[in-house]
RNA sequence: GGUGCCAUAGCCAAGUGGUAAGGCAAAGGUCUGCAACACCUCUAUCCCCAGUUCAAAUCUGGGUGGCACCU
């Protein structure tokens, strides 16, 4: 049994900083848990932490995938379990840190038969045809022929999730629930204690997004998203380029939007997502909150929030 | 000072007599294989006052505010 610590928040709350001192006074080796640091040349963007930052801390799961390539929350899994193994292993403490909850989610279930791994061939034939949605309505309908409870749990817009559920009935003649049933137990071989950074004023967390992409901007986003595009590496249907920040840069680049307008773009982009980093970790069991600021709003100072993580983990772990 | 135009949700905006489209934002939520994705829910009595009418955001008068032009 694996026991690891997990920090986790919405993008700008100041998780780099506070798992860099968690990992000093504790012990650990930091598990990048973030569907975007893992390309390399995405750094400015993604928030990575710097070279000099990486240099006091080791990191994993950081800055080893080509931009060209797509990943998979199962792939990640396999590779962060291994890293956290080998931590584990030269006794000292894996610590997750990021902000993809999927990825997160799927590293404490546990691992059993697999449902086949998707195929894009598959996938763009089903969404060719769905024109109306009259055709959308006939495609859930279908699912919930053969799997009733995957198909309760999906809204029959969110084709990219039926088309999913039922790609896995026709590759193997199992229903997507039963997979999910096998894996609705705990990962026996990973134990995480996970701490969620939140805010109890959300204006606080927006300014900092705010300030944020700014000072992005001023470390030379644009021409860090420049050279990717020129070096061909950012594809149009390619995970890395949905990120938010190169996506909008890109938009400059085709000369689809002002420097102006994407910038504003970004930023709202970046507080949607927040938004929905903190409903998923809020919702997630065993996640233990931690405020950025107090009652009334006011931030609190970046020491104590330290402090307090520290303190739950050391107190858990006992 | 005069004339004309305009006034609908936080923003943009449709609606010209029959009981307030839509988009964005905000807020809440869903979720195992593209997840920084995809998707869902949800927000008004139409500037104010008076009048006409069975019925007014829609017509009339007055007020207030804004814009344009004229002097």
């Amino acid at each position: 049994m694996i026991h690891a610590l997990a920090i986790t928040g919405p993008t700008a709350s100041g998780k780099t900083a506070i798992s860099l001192g968690v990992a000093i006074a504790l012990g650990c080796e930091i598990i990048c848990l973030d569907s975007m640091q893992i390309y390399k040349r995405m750094d400015i963007g993604t928030a990575k932490a710097t070279k000099e930052e990486q240099s006091r801390v080791p990191h994993h799961m950081l800055d080893f995938l080509s931009p060209t390539e797509n990943f998979s929350a199962q792939a990640y899994k396999e590779m962060a379990m291994e890293a956290a193994r080998d931590i584990t292993y030269r006794g000292k403490i894996p610590l997750f840190v990021g902000g993809t909850g999927l990825y997160l989610s799927t590293l404490i279930r546990p691992d059993v038969e697999q449902a086949p791994e998707s195929d894009p061939e598959y996938r763009r034939k089903l969404e060719e045809s769905l024109t109306s949605e009259e055709k959308r309505i006939e495609l859930w309908e279908r699912l919930r022929q053969i799997d009733p409870v995957s198909a309760d749990a999906v809204h029959y817009n969110n084709t990219r999730r039926v088309i999913r559920a039922l790609e896995i009935f026709d590759a193997t003649g199992k229903t997507k629930s039963y997979f999910d049933a096998l894996t609705k137990k705990k990962n026996e071989e990973l134990e995480v204690t996970h701490v969620t950074l939140d805010f109890h004023n959300r204006e606080n967390l927006y300014a900092r997004i705010n300030k944020r992409v700014d000072a992005m901007l001023e470390e030379g986003l644009f021409n860090e998203v420049k050279a990717l595009y020129e070096d061909g590496l950012l594809g149009e249907f390619t995970t890395a380029s949905q990120a938010i920040g190169y996506k909008e840069m890109i938009l400059v680049l085709r000369s689809l939007a002002t420097m102006e307008d994407a910038v504003e773009i970004l930023k709202q982009a970046t507080r949607n997502y927040a938004k929905r980093q903190l409903t998923w970790f809020r919702n997630m069991d065993g996640a233990i909150p931690v405020y950025a600021d107090d009652d009334d709003g006011n931030m609190k100072p970046a020491e104590n929030i330290l402090a307090e993580c520290i303190s739950i983990f050391r107190k858990v772990n006992k």
